[in-house]
DNA sequence: TCATTCGTACTAAGTTATTAGTAGATACGG
DNA sequence: CCGTATCTACTAATAACTTAGTACGAATGA
């Protein structure tokens, strides 16, 4: 049970599309897809066979087509990004980030207050 | 003054290194470099030149080698990588990563008092 | 002087990611 | 039944990234 490896760009805007749907072929997630750019069918089907053979999704025929279902939760997933980027942008330090986030005002007070919230409800 | 393209892993990683020194030769970063890991002194030469081309480093003649020192600071670097990250990854929004964060226990209690410290400070 | 060291420029190979076209099977509408 | 649409599998082309080798000039030192 090996974690996938990596997602790059592009499966992760698939798999952004599947969590949102749960699950769906790859007409589901083209029709969604093609309207934010310009991308051929058969790249989506592409990228989503490549998914599959990593890992990230599962897949079973449904009718004609496949349907698709993320393999992990997306929770999971994300914070593996954010673990692996912390690690490699600041040396693995979660501070240097927030606190930088918080100098450059991308943090407000309300998003203060729900970190406070958090880290006072799981002690 | 457009920012240079985004770093990838290994520029970075040299980066890194290069804002340390604040100005160094292509051996004085391979120097460095082959202590973590096993790596080229052409390989780093090389990795120089491109950061060069992309605008990421200055360079001149000092005596026999080139001098590299960084195009921008680490500080702006970083946080235009941030920004693209929780671009792509939280659609815009910081606050998801920085929940997530504290959910992940990857925040503690002087983690967020600095945090609070800033937002008092920069008002 | 002459071999060695150091540095650069140039070249190249291997990998991965991305995008999409083609061919063929299957289903479906009329 | 036949033409069209849909879906898959396979193939391909391009680009970027990473790594490192080769060639050659300049300096060094014995």
């Amino acid at each position: 049970m090996k974690p996938p490896a990596p997602l790059t760009d592009t499966e992760l805007e698939i798999m952004q599309v599947l969590w949102d749907l749960e699950r769906g072929t790859v007409r589901d997630v083209y029709e969604i897809l093609r309207k934010r750019r310009q991308v051929a069918y058969t790249t989506v089907m592409t990228m989503m066979g490549i998914l599959e053979e990593k890992g990230h999704v599962k897949r079973r025929k449904e009718g004609r087509a496949f349907l698709y279902t993320p393999a992990r939760p997306r929770q999971k997933v994300i914070a593996s990004m954010v673990d692996e980027f912390v690690g490699r942008v600041f040396g693995g330090s979660a501070r240097p980030l927030v606190v930088g986030l918080a100098k450059d005002r991308k943090l407000s007070a309300e998003d203060l207050a729900e970190i406070e919230r958090i880290l006072k409800e799981n002690p």
